[in-house]
DNA sequence: CTTGGTGGTCCATGATGTGGACCGATTGTC
DNA sequence: GACAATCGGTCCACATCATGGACCACCAAG
């Protein structure tokens, strides 16, 4: 935002920017924070992403008086925003309540996405619901964004018990939830540390996961080949999560499932990460086929 | 970014430009001119479209000289937006060829609309299955928006006849294609003047479509109860469309199928059509089924 | 070496987004 | 009924912000 003047003039060759992480969630972080690219459309997309998530169990929508709170910015700048993203069809408002939820362009824009680049949501379905159905508990997809994960998708198992504690557009930093520490833990060390720092701020809303903890359940998840999230986010939420590398070998995403301590403990949790590890290879190699044919195309 | 208002006393009524200009850019022409919204946000939503479209077929991504190239934009400003939509997950750029493609926040938003509030979605897989699976063609479910129908969803039959003449994502005024011809018949007389009025300008682009052939199509789809595109758009193209009311019996999307001639006529074309309209009025059972749910909520 | 194609960045300029104040309807409550 | 406290929505002077032409580095082909 500030004209930084110390331009280089020199030429910086080799490395692009690499910048990462920063986002705006709803507190407006203070995550350091780098170029945003274009403020405004910034916070237009943040709110869009907050009618998605805030209108999701609430199938009438959101009133635009909850979405000036929650965003923290004047009413005015939200209606207008709301307004071009009504023009352009993301958000529509109900006629009769006033109140916005997703449009259309929402709808198509996940059928492109699942259908065209990030074939992760494709490659992923099927090993969800044998997930889901063979655990009895809920099974997640959860994908890496800078140095936050977020879930992406959530298949509800057979089982009694329910578990609420993620859902869809969910976003924690990573290493906090089992997916996302999945995640980190099969990063270098070098990034882990970087990730650490850069979501020093937004860890302030975890109490319980200080610099230190984290680095504990980096190593913990390494040595046992999974990450165990028990009950440090949400107590009695517990859940087990392993990563799902890209075609490169890249950890970009992780398959978890949720549930209580006493269904994920002993000889159940062991069959458990036996099962996720099979379906992670499988969506890694539907990954690489994918990628195989993107190249002679 | 501190914006210290103090007090506003002078009073000077400073022209402010009153600019026209409905810059909504490629191919998809403006509707009219309504109130813009805000504009920066406006340009950078069209591109984030035109990042799903293009990139449809294409898994490796978009180039940034070709997104500057269709959307008719400065490439500094399709830089500049493409930084923001990356930065806040909607695109993600490949770190080897440098090209562009949809993120993950695309796949997000599309699991929130279809779980969520447009649960047409939802509604309608189960419906585009049977009747591609029945018919051994390509079906499709359009959606209203505005003047305009957009693609929302395409089921391929087994058939051996494949048509491309329409993709997820394609987007025309109304009128033009079986389903957005469904649409627009079912509207009242009053409403399908202003959308013939309103897309006056965007029809250049279909030279038969002109403002009598536009009335003359909805004269012939209510007397048939079903829509048919007999190839003016794509010679040999055709397909039949009907209508899906909403809960409140809006004609809000449309169900159809795409075949060639030979293989919409006579006996089979009315087999379809009863087809059709089954499955129409499952859709919007279901959706009725919702609101139901959705009001005691 | 030149030419034409990429991807990407810079920065003076003023058009553009900003947000506090204000309006009109609906609530609920004494 | 009057009142307060919401709600959704709009206005418009002000200055912050997006704008886009010019420019750089790189690569491949001629």
């Amino acid at each position: 935002m500030r004209p930084e003047l110390a331009a280089s003039r020199v030429s910086d060759p080799g490395i692009s920017a690499r910048r990462s992480a920063s986002w705006t969630i709803a507190h407006a972080a203070e995550t350091g924070d780098e170029p945003p690219g274009s403020q405004s459309v910034q916070r237009t997309l943040v709110l869009l992403n907050l009618v998605g998530v805030l209108a999701r169990d609430r199938p009438e929508g959101v009133s635009l008086a909850e979405l000036t709170r929650v965003s923290e910015r004047p009413k005015a700048s939200v209606r207008r925003a709301l307004i071009a993203l009504m023009h352009a069809g993301y958000v529509e408002q109900d006629s009769k309540t006033a109140r916005y939820r997703l449009g259309v362009q929402a709808a198509v824009l996940g059928e492109l996405a699942s259908h065209g680049a990030d074939r992760l949501g494709e490659a992923s379905t099927d090993s969800l619901i044998r997930l889901a159905d063979a655990a009895g508990d809920t099974a997640f997809l959860t994908v890496r964004h800078g140095s936050y994960a977020v879930c992406a998708r959530r298949q509800e198992g057979p089982g009694p018990i329910r578990n609420f504690a993620l859902a869809v557009g969910d976003r924690h930093p990573l290493g906090i939830g089992a997916g996302s520490l999945a995640i980190l833990s099969a990063l270098p060390d070098e990034e882990v540390e970087q990730v650490i720092a850069a979501t020093a701020a937004a860890r302030q809303r975890y109490p319980r996961f200080d610099d230190e903890t984290m680095r504990r359940l980096v190593r913990r998840s390494r040595k046992n080949g999974y990450a165990l999230n028990d009950g440090l986010v949400i107590p009695g939420s517990w859940a087990i999560g392993v990563v799902v590398p890209d075609a490169d070998d890249r950890p970009v995403a992780a398959l978890s499932i949720a549930s209580i301590a006493e269904r994920l403990r002993g000889a159940r949790r062991d069959e458990l990460v036996e099962l996720l590890q099979r379906e992670a290879h499988n969506v890694h190699s539907a990954l690489q086929a994918l990628q195989a044919h993107r190249r002679k195309a």
